[in-house]
DNA sequence: GTTCCGCATGAATCGATAG
DNA sequence: ACTATCGATTCATGCGGAA
């Protein structure tokens, strides 16, 4: 048995990164909370200040990112007086001063978005998932997101699909154990930088502002059992349960205690798994919701 | 009849644009050529020098648009040494300078990027298609690019139920004279910002960078019949033919003798088309390509 | 056990109203 | 004039109860 940490951490990030060790994390994996929004933790950050803010947080996490590690960052910029804001373009040029590569730009793909009609714009489906490195050669394991294709592939996810299907029971890979035989053999192929997930509107606990398949499909492409992950912005710990889940160490920073009690509920501080073994078998569970359509 | 004109001109459009009247076109759509490629027409633009180089004719193009016109442009940033280059962000910034809104991002999802494979990237499978308005208030006719909802694609699994579609059946009975923008309200639904579209398609030319579904969609979005479409960068030619087969006239710009050639010989100066009648039912027709899946 | 249907719920955005 | 709040708009998703 492997056993793995959580480490959760109430506080602003800004000050408790500070406690963190160099060159000791593998994936950064966040969303902090966008401009005008969450008013009540961190201000409310305006647009015009967004940048001006992000940046003495974004330093902190290029000193604690190992060199081969990866920094992801979930983000969009709202609409403001009819215009696309510009800090996260921003943003992007600021970071590149710090030191980051900005290396690549995944699209994740709102199949569900936000309802609306306006004159001069439709729904907002998409959002960025910025990718920073230290240097230019960093870990990835591609074959840890490789997705089924072929006939076979569709039927097979779309039977996944179901309503009536029994989600989680895949996820751990309990009942998920027989099915996994059929896969051996069946043709493979490399994902693209968009990812199509749908958000999760379910009332659970508390609503998550990603699904676990976001965090997931990039904890298994950066990182291996035993890595340490680190989300500075926690939330409710999406991306901590998550990386505990696949037995990875991870650390949450979360300022408002009402969002880091409830992840520390839901978290223990230690986990125990079963040693890693059909890797990568277990690994290519499909991912229905990653799919490309 | 209705008759629709299409102006080709061979030339650089950085000279070319001076002689088109101030507030004369309705919608520019465009996929300049991109840094480093097309070295023998543009010189090869360098990625350092792309904004410096565009300025001057998004300059120009900012006079010829119409206040209410909308200028799309088709862009991606190419791989510079391991990192995204960040001369599309800083185009943006720019033209903004220049007095250009960044009114949206649209993503292009390329259902069938090309293959390939890297150490440590995927397949690039998005590229931007950024939306610059010179006012806040733009035309937009939403209306004909709504695609159907309900059970349109097999991958649904939530069909309309048949008792679903007999209300509706019968609500539309029901109706007298808005019969039909009642029917259209319930099985269609308004788009996103993200199309899905194949980057070839089976019964086109090859040479195309972008597919006639691409044009079409904004051409669509944005005009109406009679209006004026202009490409500055033409190449083949593939928005001049999309515009005059809509019934728009078009203006094509293009510095390659063998494009212009090529775009000449496709397209007739002058096109004849009926004249628009069953304009709802027509503009609605669904479009197959650009269906979210 | 299925399949089906009703319903609540979102990192949204605009325009109007209020301070 | 400029900012804060609020109602209206709209649709994919999954849960729970019903057929």
């Amino acid at each position: 048995m492997t056993t793995v940490e959580a480490r959760l951490i109430l506080g602003d990030c800004a000050k408790e990164l500070k406690h963190l060790a160099d060159d000791s994390i593998d994936l950064i994996f966040t969303s902090p909370p966008y401009a005008d929004s969450r008013a009540n933790s961190y201000g409310g950050i305006k647009p015009d200040q967004y940048v001006e803010w992000f940046l003495p947080i974004s330093q902190e996490l290029y000193r604690v990112l190992k060199p081969s590690g990866t920094f992801i960052l979930n983000i969009k910029e709202k609409v403001v007086n009819g215009e696309r804001h510009t800090y996260v373009i921003e943003l992007i040029l600021a970071m590149r001063k710090q030191g980051w590569l900005w290396t690549e730009e995944f699209i994740w793909h709102k199949k569900n978005a936000y309802p609306g009609k306006w004159p001069n714009r439709f729904r907002d489906a998409w959002e960025r998932l910025l990718q920073f490195n230290k240097a230019r050669k960093f870990r990835m394991f591609q074959e840890a997101v490789m997705v089924p294709m072929g006939d076979w592939a569709e039927r097979r996810l779309r039977r996944l699909s179901q309503t009536d299907r029994i989600r989680d029971n895949s996820r751990v890979g309990s009942g998920f154990g027989k099915r996994v035989a059929n896969w051996i053999g069946r043709q493979k192929a490399y994902p693209t930088n968009v990812l199509h997930l749908a958000t999760e509107t379910k009332n659970r606990n508390h609503s998550a502002v990603f699904p676990d398949d976001l965090p997931e499909w990039f904890i298994r492409l950066f990182t291996q059992e035993g890595d340490w992950v680190l989300d500075p912005f926690m939330g409710s710990g999406t991306t901590v349960r998550v990386a505990q889940r696949m037995g990875r160490n991870a650390i949450g920073i979360e300022i408002l205690p009402e969002y880091y009690q409830l992840a520390k509920a839901i978290i223990p501080p230690l986990a125990h798994l079963p040693a890693r073994q059909l890797s990568l078998l277990e690994e290519t569970e499909p991912y229905e919701s990653v799919e490309p359509e």
